[in-house]
DNA sequence: CACTATACTGCTTATAAAAGCAGTAACCAT
DNA sequence: ATGGTTACTGCTTTTATAAGCAGTATAGTG
C-alpha cells in the first residue's frame, strides 16, 4: 500500500473515531466541518486517495458509503464468505467475498479458512442443500472420500473426491447427477481444499 | 426491557448482519426493500419501536442514522452449546452447557440463542444428521411446517411441526420413523424453539 | 519549463434518504 | 363497543448528501 499524506491519515482517524463514537461513518459534509474545511469537494479528494490506496471503499451514491478496509472494527473479522466462484479467478479473489462471519475457525473439527455457499443439491445425501453455506480448509491434498472443491475445466464444484490409480472420480451425493471421471494423465484437476463443516441458515 | 415482537427482531438482525457486512448501517429504504415491504413508513415505525425498547437508538436527520446499543448478547464467550436434555430439566441448564461456540448469533437469519447437539437420524431428509448442531432460537411460538425443538412426556425432540386444529403432529424427515400425533386437549405441548440453521463440523 | 500531486474555495445539480400525512386491516385487552 | 398495538400502503415534502464543474495556490519532479 502506498503511504498515506498526513491529512490523509488524520482524515482516516477520524472516521475510525466515528465509527466507534456514532456507530456509523461521517457523511463527507461532517468530515469537512470537523477538519474547518469549508468545502467538501476536497474532502472528497482524500477520500478518493483513500480508496486508491487501497485503505477504504467508497460505495458509489450511498450515504455514508466509506468501508474501512485495514482497520477492523472488530478484532476479530471473522472467515471470508464467497459467493459466485467466477471461472478462470481464484476463489479468494476480493470481488467474490460476500462478507464476513463471525465464528471462530477453530469450531470445526479441522481449522476452516472460509466459507463457500452452496449451488445446487448434487450433493443432498450427504446433507448439503442448495445455499448452504461449506467451511473449506484451503489445501491441495485430499484423502479418498473427502468431499473438496475441485476446479476442473476452470468450474469449481463440490464432489466426494474418489481415487483409483490415475484416474480421479468426483462423485456427487445424489443419484440424479452424473459422476465426473477424470483422467489425471491428461486433464488437470486442482483440489481447492476439503470441506470440513456446513453451515445452515435458511430455515 | 420489553420483550420484541418476531418483525422488531428480524429487522434487528437484518441491521446487524448489514454493520458487519457493509461497515455502516442500512437505510430505512434498504429494510423495507430487503423484507420486501413497499412503504418505508412501516420499517420507520418498527425502528421507532426497537428504539422505545431501548434496542436501537435512532438519530434525527441523519442518514443511516441507527446505533445499536446492547451490543451482542454474549461477545466473547459466543452461544452456549447443550449437549444431552435430561427429562424434566430445562433445556439451559447449566449441566447441560458443553461448551461455548465463538460464533455471532447474527450469523443466521433469526437471532440463534443456542446450540443443540443432535441425536439420530430422524431428520436425516431435512439435511440434519446424527451429531449435527442445530442452531436453535428460544420462542414458544412456532408456525405450521416449521423445525422445532418440543418437549413431549418431558423428553426433548426435533421434528417437523404441522398442526391441524386441535391435534399436532411431529413429523419426522425420513420414512424410518413414525410421526408422533399430539392431542393438545389431554397433552402438553412445550415448544422450546424453532431450529434457524444447522452447523456440522464432523467431517 | 511543463507536468503532476496535494490541498483547498465556491458554487450548482441530482438524488438519496428522512420525515410527514392520511389511510386500511388485523388482533388483543378492557 | 372502545382503545391500543402491530403491520402495512401510497403518497408528498423537506433536507441531507454525493457528485459535478470551474477555479486558485503551493510544492515537488523530470
Amino acid at each position: 500500500m502506498k503511504p498515506l499524506t498526513d491529512r490523509q491519515q488524520d482524515i482516516l482517524t477520524f472516521i475510525e473515531r466515528s465509527l466507534l463514537q456514532d456507530g456509523f461513518p461521517p457523511t463527507i459534509a461532517e468530515i469537512a466541518a470537523a477538519f474547518g474545511v469549508r468545502s467538501t469537494n476536497s474532502i472528497r479528494g482524500h477520500l478518493q486517495a483513500l480508496a486508491r490506496k487501497g485503505a477504504i471503499e467508497l460505495v458509489p451514491a450511498a450515504s455514508r458509503g466509506i468501508r474501512l478496509l485495514k482497520a477492523t472494527p472488530s478484532p476479530e473479522q471473522g472467515l471470508p464468505l464467497v459467493g459466485r466462484v467466477a471461472a478462470g479467478q481464484p476463489i479468494l479473489a476480493e470481488e467474490h467475498i460476500e462478507g464476513y462471519c463471525r465464528l471462530g475457525p477453530e469450531l470445526f473439527d479441522h481449522r476452516a479458512d472460509y466459507l463457500l455457499r452452496v449451488q445446487g443439491m448434487s450433493m443432498r445425501d450427504a446433507g448439503i442443500l442448495d445455499g448452504d453455506l461449506l467451511a473449506v480448509q484451503r489445501t491441495p491434498e485430499a484423502r479418498n472420500g473427502q468431499i473438496v472443491v475441485a476446479r476442473i475445466h476452470d468450474e469449481a464444484t463440490v464432489k466426494r473426491l474418489r481415487l483409483e490409480g490415475v484416474k480421479a472420480f468426483l462423485e456427487p451425493a445424489n443419484p440424479d447427477f452424473a459422476i465426473i471421471e477424470v483422467d489425471l494423465q491428461r486433464e488437470q484437476l486442482v483440489i481447492e481444499g476439503v470441506v470440513v463443516g456446513v453451515i445452515r441458515s435458511g430455515l
